[in-house]
DNA sequence: TAATCAGTTAGAATGAGTCTAATCCGCAAG
DNA sequence: CTTGCGGATTAGACTCATTCTAACTGATTA
């Protein structure tokens, strides 16, 4: 079930939303309530579909601007796997992401600092860059208790 | 410019194929030597023009399937970013891309072993993958004289 | 009240990739 | 030879995620 988000999640889409000049919209709000409550990695036909549940008139350009714009303010990450549709994904620490052949599923890794840094240090020099994307594809042994929230 | 197979990557193609019972057409021919020409990281698009210039009547469906033969018996790696079109990459050694914001080019960043181990070793027990794709993106100083062969 | 402007909306357009059905080609059997 | 077979190739239709467009909404400002 989609609940209301907490105080401190509405604070925290208003911070974000507000560093980069724009403002909080039902829109919005519904679409970062359906993120959060179900921390899957949807795709943006998922999240329109569990947005609609809430608010039946949202349209589908919206849900892909409301996405667009929650990652412009580095509210959410968007996850690529091959050619399949985007996804996204609420958690903002580092991590790595690993998709189950099996299920599709995809699964979020830690990322231990050392690990991050042994990775950057390959990059020879004159290389500069600020986003790393690590994704394993493989099995998991299924042991899933849905990671909502 | 786009010369003729050595006798030694010939064979190599010829190997590959043979191990997953397919043949070396010319067509296979023509794409694998495009691929081997320029290592820039071509779009389908990209290795269907370079490939038309040595046979005209080719098509891009047989380009989709030459690649995908190739990738399916492990001749070629195909490189994803974001959403962008797939690109392929005949460099089978274990390394990670690096794709240049400004100029929108793709660099290959080798791999130490330990440092893909050092990767790996952060699946939890359970997790078992036969592949990791890790892609940076930021900015390269060019110093680009470009990576043919 | 009117003008403005960001956000939203439905539907059209785009474009990478896939599918389909017809044709081609090399080769083995007759 | 010539016939038949099966994999490869071809052109073009199709799919579907995403982007674009132009009209509309609703809050805020003049």
């Amino acid at each position: 079930m989609i609940q209301n988000l907490t105080d401190h999640d509405r604070e925290h889409l208003q911070e974000a939303l507000g560093k980069s000049g724009q403002k909080v919209t039902p829109q919005r709000e519904a679409v970062f309530t359906v993120l959060l409550a179900q921390r899957d990695h949807p795709t943006v036909d998922e999240v329109f579909h569990r947005a609609r549940e809430v608010m039946p008139g949202l349209s589908l350009a919206t849900v892909y601007n409301c996405l667009e714009t929650f990652v412009g303010c580095g509210l959410v990450r968007q996850v690529n796997h091959e050619r399949e549709s985007t996804r996204y994904c609420p958690n903002l620490t580092p991590h790595a992401h690993f998709r189950d052949k099996a299920t599709g599923r995809v699964h979020d890794i830690e990322l231990p600092p050392e690990v991050l840094k042994s990775l950057r240090s390959i990059l020879p020099p004159g290389f500069d860059s600020d986003v790393v994307e690590i994704s394993f594809h493989g099995r998991a042994q299924a042991k899933d208790s849905d990671p909502s929230n």
